[in-house]
RNA sequence: GCCCUUGUAGCUCAGCGGUAGAGCACUCCCUUGGUAAGGGAGAGGUCACGAGUUCAAUUCUCGUCAAGGGCUCCA
């Protein structure tokens, strides 16, 4: 008999294949006018309603679009459902968009007349000829374009103002606080509702909603913000996280680190770091009169290990790594769940190589980045490859020669990837990865870089064939980045609906009744013996129940034990990716848990009984 | 750090100048129930923290801390 139950299949839970297609802004010449007319009429229904308001800027933006206005009073959301009502005024009159050209004194005399002192700036910027464009017969603003002819091009009921922010003129946080008006608009209100859709989608994977909902971890304000609590559910996938990182370290090569949490000032003197990063590190300790300092970073550490002993040419490439805790100072405001925060550890390595290795150790790096990223099922990337910056240190020639090694690996890679010209760090050359998420979001997450610096700040050397002394290359290098923020990441990816392998409860034993209570405690040993975690669900209630909160707890495989199974020594299987299992017999449900942690897999695979 | 918003039970939220409520979760009792909520009872709150106004503050004002949306920043 069929029975219905929601099921999640595995291709439903990793993308939800929109039916309606929403262009970015720059994808779509049409949608470009619509947002940047948009952003004029709300301006113009601001000014009708706050005749107090000043303009400044309102481009699109790759959603939608904004506004900064300097106002006295902050706008409020019923503000916002005013201006709304007289952007819907302004589009059913059909106004026309009209551009003018005009001298620059003609110009400057027009906004003056209006007393608009930000536009006087921004004209200040300008270049004949200088062009406007009017709305109706009483509105404009400069702007090279390009609008839609009227507003009746623009669809009433397929535009919202979304929010209110504080932006700072120009971007300088030293100059006048704006109130910034979002928005969006769309060709249709189909794609408005899509658009909102969307929205509803990401708040359901919010990292931080769910590691509430499924206890994950928490942040507590005793203890500080941005500091991370991993509660025990948590801390067990970040365990088997860390266990699959060491794993293919190991495999590729790497030999492990731990290194201490602070150490003396002077190192970060030395690094560098203390005289630009001193405002994002925690302030300095004094312990018998010798002040030490919280890791920002990891590198120095490593630095001082290579640095312990002489080096040989015939130990090169050293690949060390390390799951290292740091703490940076971030600015109050800025922290956010688990992506911004004060305390994360980074999955950091460094390969102390030969010039001519570089190549083939990018390429190493570039591997096991993909091993380890595809395993979460990050499957699509964008590199970007940055050279060197105009303010820069090193000679031409090593510049060359790992910039040219980092080509060489993306290609022989066969990775796609953008020149950043000009992006990398002062210290040597980078490729950054960014990866794709289920809902198309992108991520930075690895970066591999090049140092010239710290080889040269801490004297690096090592002995060369000729006996003389030679300076390493050093490549800095992460794939996680933070453990932290990627475990938002990854949490937001499967939306909490984690991979088998991964899930912190894997089985929920469900008793129909307590007389087989006995049977679901000897599987639930069997099943901890070999591995596998289970819980058996003890709270008495009705499988109605037992069914519905192991769901919402997203736990990845459901066992039903009745009278039925309890006899004939079998297990009913429920999936949350597969579906209805049917009846399976306890021991080929051990084979097939312990085959999928082995390999990682999203799902139990059981072959024919 | 800056602008706006918010802070009431573990979670989601209601409330209000006279000292506290709901749903879910939790505990206990009844129910032994077969694939997304069985019934009942109970416990649980310095209303973020500090100060001020007031006869009286969870409620109003100010400050601090934290969170959310942005800006700025991000080795």
């Amino acid at each position: 008999m069929l029975r219905k139950i929601p099921i999640l299949t595995a291709k439903e839970s990793v993308s939800s294949a929109a039916a309606v297609a929403l262009p970015k802004t720059s994808e779509s010449p049409q949608l470009l006018k619509i947002r940047h007319s948009m952003s004029h009429v709300m301006a113009m229904a601001v000014q009708q309603l706050f005749p107090n308001a000043r303009v400044t800027i309102g481009p699109w933006t790759e959603t939608g679009f904004y506004y900064d206005f300097d106002n006295p009073d902050p706008f409020t959301e019923a503000d916002l459902k005013a201006i709304k009502k007289g952007m819907i005024k302004i589009i059913n009159q059909k106004l026309p968009l009209q551009r003018v050209e005009v001298s620059r004194a003609e110009a400057e005399t027009r906004i003056k007349a209006q007393n608009e002192p930000y536009k006087l700036e921004i004209l200040e910027g300008l270049q004949e000829p200088i062009t406007l464009y009017t709305l109706g017969e009483k509105w404009w603003d400069l702007c090279a374009g390009p609008h839609v002819e009227h507003t009746g091009q623009l669809n009433a009921k397929a535009f919202e103002l979304e929010s209110v922010a504080g932006a700072y003129w120009r971007g300088d946080e030293n100059r006048q606080q704006l109130q910034r008006i979002y928005g969006t608009a769309f060709e249709t209100p189909e794609q408005l509702s899509e658009h909102k859709r969307r929205i509803e989608e990401a708040k359901r994977r919010d990292h931080r909603r769910i590691g509430t909902d499924l206890d994950l971890f928490s942040i507590e304000d005793e203890a500080g913000a941005g500091l991370v609590f991993w509660h025990p559910r948590g801390a067990r996938m970040r365990l088997l996280i860390e266990d699959f990182w060491r794993e293919a370290h190991f495999a590729g090569g790497y030999e492990l680190l731990y290194t201490p949490h602070v150490a003396d000032i002077d190192l970060w003197k030395t690094s560098g770091h203390l005289d630009f990063y001193r405002e994002s590190m925690f302030g300095p300790m004094t312990v018998d009169e010798r002040e030490y300092q919280l890791k920002p970073m990891n590198c120095p550490f490593h630095v001082l290990t290579y640095a312990s002993t002489l080096r040989s040419y015939k130990e090169l490439p050293i690949r060390w790594a390390e799951l290292g805790t740091v703490y940076r100072y971030e600015r109050p405001g800025v922290m956010h769940g688990l992506m911004r925060v004060r305390g994360f550890t980074q999955d950091d390595a460094h390969v102390f190589c030969l010039p001519e290795q570089i190549s083939d150790e990018i390429l190493k790096i570039l591997d096991l980045t993909e091993t380890i990223l595809s395993t979460f099922d990050f499957r699509n990337y964008e590199i970007n490859l940055s050279t060197r910056p105009e303010k820069s240190i090193g000679d031409d020639a090593v510049w060359d020669l790992a910039t040219k090694g980092l080509t060489e690996a993306l290609q022989r890679k066969g990775w796609d990837y953008k020149i950043d010209e000009g992006g990398g760090a002062f210290y040597g050359p980078k490729i950054d990865l960014k990866i794709e998420d289920a809902i198309g979001r992108m991520w930075q997450c690895s970066t591999i870089q090049l140092d010239f610096n710290l080889p040269e700040r801490f004297g690096l050397e090592y002995v060369a064939a000729d006996g003389s002394r030679q300076r390493p290359i050093m490549i800095h290098r992460a794939i996680f980045g933070s453990l932290e923020r990627f475990f938002g990441i990854m949490t937001e990816n499967y939306a909490g609906d984690f991979p088998f392998w991964l899930a912190p409860e894997q089985i929920r034993l469900l008793p129909v009744t307590d007389e087989v209570m006995g049977y679901a405690e000897t599987i639930q040993s069997e099943l901890s013996a070999a591995g596998i975690r289970s819980r058996i669900d003890r709270s008495g209630e009705r499988l109605g129940k037992l069914i519905r909160s192991g769901e919402q707890q997203k736990i990845p495989v459901l066992a039903v034990i009745g009278a039925q199974e309890a006899e004939q020594g079998t297990l009913s299987l429920r999936s949350r990716r597969q579906g209805d299992l049917g009846s399976v017999g306890r021991s080929q449900v051990l084979q097939a848990a312990t085959a999928a942690n082995a390999a990682r897999a999203a799902g139990l695979e059981l072959g024919a009984s």
